[in-house]
DNA sequence: AGAGCTTTGGGTAACGTTGCCCACTGATGA
DNA sequence: TCATCAGTGGGCAACGTTACCCAAAGCTCT
């Protein structure tokens, strides 16, 4: 073992000791804290990069800041959500702080570990993307630590939100399917049956723009609950092949499902859109993709990103200021899976 | 704003308090240590319970130790990556010990950032899939922390390796499509110079393997490089597509590769197997989409985790262990989009 | 000249946890 | 009877950084 490279951390103290300052000094350049010269600036300067120190997180942290900033996703396979995190990041990357991601947590329970975790490694912000957490939960963590919380509908003093009109999505869905000639159209849905979640989280509203658009046009409403996973997709389109009557369109709550639906209906020998029409939701790059060509809804995930982290930003340098709701509005984006039923 | 949410942080001198023990007796407790009864141990139990009471890890990282583990990957829109990360969690879940991933970094400067960042915020230990920073840097780091690299072929006293063989991954899929009958079989590759990195990185491998392969059959060697992205393989089928003369089969170095090498076919009105025969890497779930069903090289992502998590755990636990290289055999899983050329 | 600033620099007590010590108590063994 | 020892519990000094102080020195303005 090469016991060179297993010294000790260079600390301030080194520093100090190499300038010929006092901690106090090197702390304030680290800071730009007022109180320090520019020659000393410039002195001290020079001892770190001569030095090569960085400072210990650890260590701030026990004062109060760690420069970390903690996102929560629901699912690392939906390829929707790397849209949001190229927003932050974009953001944050000119900044002190630093980006960490729990892995996928789709339930209650996780949620709860990973932002016990999160707070308890003394983050200085935390972004939730569609957590699944109680009312009261997340009113509590927002009052503990900064947070942005992502795509589910509801307000609080404590932290801002940033979401997508889904209702309105749901209905250019609907829209754009029922334009085309389509009468039975089936959603599948990620299963929500709680009542506080059924008013707030994304695929409970998309779900219920669905509902509503359907009933305005005084079609039937016909809903299948799984999950917003491509597993989910494949576990739902068999359900819905499975019955007497086929719908000529589908429509997915999200592009991963329609994965999976893709799938079974591929298994199933029907062609698309010949024998039955299907759209997505989020636009994410594999609705793009040649021989899928998904008709989709586009939510700007970057944009959305972009956004909380600025709302992330500014809440951190003033936990007083009002909470902000941002609302952003999706886009059609018609493909090739969509078309006029037999 | 809820002034009672603001207060602080349960310590560990209030459990004591509250057990009316001292802090010490609360810290034995904590890291289950010698030299506590069973009774205070019941104590100390009950007090942390009703006080609700977690451990601050900035705290505990001070002193040496943060149960968190890093995971560092070159880019999350790869769906090979969270089969690994699934691997990690999994083996994980049991422990003291919590993940956390940095964002996508493809460079070595953003490498530098991250790998910095884990060990400035005390890290136990790193998980670096495909990391491309020079061996130098790699072995300063894991001279530092403990820690497993996944995928690069490198061997080191201060650190494990788990790799898949990828030579043998590359020579199956030319075998497969030199038996199916192709002779012109091209392949895209992530672009590699640096002469460390073209010996050691899973991609050069690769290549390397699809080159030995080729040559052993007396067939010409045809490589596009560009990178693991779908943009990649969208850029690399159009340079192929662009020539007077067009392979019969395109195998891409992985599979997300192959989904935009699809979007350039369809572009450009070829279908694949008819006009052209495609393989991928990876046998990720997109792989087996049913109107895909791309012929891929399964490396059992899962597996490669597990393992690396236990190593990674055994070199927490000590870190003299000579250091390990677990190496993988992959699998051809053919499917719809090869076939024999027309 | 002296009062009252501003600027510059440093001393030092936290922050929460750990692990090395030591002290005390009974029991054990010579 | 006296050392020895295991078992139990606690004191306390770190770990690296910050922010609140205070002190000294050099100004400006009467």
């Amino acid at each position: 073992m090469d016991r060179a490279d297993q010294q000790r951390r260079v600390t301030i103290v080194d520093v100090a000791r190499h300038a010929g300052v006092s901690t106090t000094a090197v702390s304030k350049v680290l800071r730009n804290a007022y109180g320090a010269s520019p020659a000393m600036r410039a002195k001290v300067q020079r001892a770190i990069e001569e030095l090569g120190y960085r400072p210990y997180a650890a260590a701030r942290g026990l004062r109060g800041q760690t420069y970390t900033i903690g996102v929560m996703l629901p699912d690392i396979r939906n390829p929707f959500f790397p849209d949001i995190l190229d927003g932050l990041t974009d953001t944050l990357r000119d900044t002190d702080y630093h980006v960490l991601l729990g892995p996928s947590c789709d339930n209650e329970t996780d949620e709860g570990k990973l932002t016990d975790a999160m707070v308890d490694r003394g983050m200085d912000g935390l972004v939730l993307i569609a957590p699944v957490m109680s009312p009261a939960r997340l009113e509590h963590l927002a009052a503990t630590v900064p947070t942005v919380v992502v795509g589910r509908h509801t307000r609080s003093a404590h932290y801002d939100t940033v979401t997508d009109d889904d209702t309105t999505g749901a209905e250019l869905v609907v829209g754009h399917l029922a334009d085309l000639g389509h009468r039975h159209i089936a959603h599948i849905e990620h299963h929500e049956t709680d009542p506080a979640r059924l008013a707030e989280m994304p695929n409970a509203v998309r779900a219920d723009g669905y509902r509503k658009a359907m009933e305005a046009r005084g079609l039937a409403v016909d809903i299948v609950s799984t999950s917003y996973t491509q597993e989910g997709g494949y576990l739902g389109a068999q359900q819905i092949l499975a019955r007497p009557e086929r719908p000529t369109a589908i429509f997915a709550g999200a592009d991963i499902v329609a994965m999976g639906v893709l799938t079974a209906l591929s298994e199933a020998g029907l062609s698309v859109p010949e024998d039955i029409s299907l759209a997505g939701y989020d636009n994410t790059s594999f609705a793009a993709l040649g021989p899928i060509s998904l008709t989709s809804v586009d939510q700007a995930g970057h944009h959305i990103g972009t956004d909380a982290a600025r709302l992330l930003l500014e809440r951190i340098a003033d936990r007083t200021r009002p909470a902000a709701q941002v609302k952003l509005s999706p886009k059609l984006v018609p493909r090739r899976t969509t078309a006029p039923p037999r």
